[in-house]
DNA sequence: TAGTGATGGCTAA
DNA sequence: TAGCCCTCACTAC
């Protein structure tokens, strides 16, 4: 489920169960061995996120970055010691004592320079999940464009971290309509969407999975606050997360079915290769 | 049990 | 625009 927040998340279970100690680093599937071979041993300075790029900083500036693209994984499990199995396509093994870190299916596993992870960072817009990100970057870049506001919420040189699921929610919860250009959303519609990322954007990190509906959002920010989340213990000992909440949406796959709102029928359409949701009645005008 | 689509994005063409 | 990465939840049979 790699949006933004689920990057977020494995940074802190990296840091929980490698930073500032040395990390034995392989590749069993082998694509990976060059790179492997340039950090094995070395300690693990920080791992951190921005939009849906991992980076994991070692010592001697070196820089790990990964891309889970659409079906990449990556767990981090407590492990008892002893030799431990290889599961289908490990492109990354990252191990301690304690812990092992299986990363399968990434688009992007790279080691890198810091330059390169400047490079990377600057062509990315800014990130709801990050204290320094800046809102009116992605504004500046959403009002000159004649692109529809779907297109651009998805693009991460606009906005990073928000995929498919983030981008047809928030667009219904403020009652946006898809379609209509960059260029004619008003700055307040926007600061709007981006203050709603920023709030509903740290569930996910918390809870494991993208909560959206105000009820659920409502209870998700009640646990957060008398602190029982306790989701990144969960994450930490490897318990599986994304369960708290029924998984239920405004409009993500529910083509065809009434929306929850108004009763006009969810539709869908291909944009930009992704699929869109939206409700035609609710949405309109905005 | 087999098939399919997906919460991406890079790269070659 | 299509291929790649090759996982995993869900569906149809």
């Amino acid at each position: 489920m790699p949006e933004g927040h689920t990057i977020h998340a494995l940074a802190g279970r990296l840091n929980g169960a490698f930073a500032a100690s040395a990390v034995a680093v392989s590749s069993p599937q082998g694509k990976f061995a060059d790179g492997a071979a340039l950090l094995d041993g070395l300690r693990l300075v920080d791992a951190s996120a921005w939009g849906k790029h991992l980076f994991a900083e070692f010592e001697g500036e070196r820089w790990l970055n990964v891309h889970l693209g659409l079906i990449g994984k990556f767990s981090v499990m407590a492990h008892p010691g002893g030799h431990i199995p290889v599961e289908g396509q490990v492109r990354l093994r990252l191990l301690n004592d304690s812990w092992v870190g299986d990363l399968r299916g990434p688009t992007v596993c790279a080691v890198v320079t810091p330059q390169k992870v400047d490079q990377i960072r600057a062509r990315l817009g800014p990130d709801p999940l990050r204290q320094d990100a800046d809102p009116d970057l992605a504004l500046y870049r959403i009002s000159r464009s004649a692109r529809s506001i779907a297109e651009l919420l998805m693009d991460q040189a606009v906005l990073a971290g928000v995929g498919n699921v983030y981008r047809c929610e928030v667009l219904f919860r403020h009652r946006v309509d898809p379609f209509r250009p960059g260029r004619q959303i008003l700055p307040a519609t926007w600061r709007a969407i981006w203050d709603d990322l920023v709030s509903l954007m740290p569930l996910g990190v918390a809870f494991g999975q993208i909560v959206t509906m105000d009820d659920q959002v409502a209870d998700a920010m009640a646990a957060v606050a008398d602190g029982s989340a306790a989701a990144t213990t969960a994450a930490v000992t490897g318990a599986r997360l994304g369960n708290r909440f029924e998984r239920r949406f405004y409009l993500y796959r529910r083509t065809g079915e009434p929306c929850r709102v108004c009763g006009r029928t969810v539709r869908t359409q291909l944009l930009a290769g992704r699929n869109l949701f939206w409700c035609g009645r609710c949405q309109r005008g905005r």
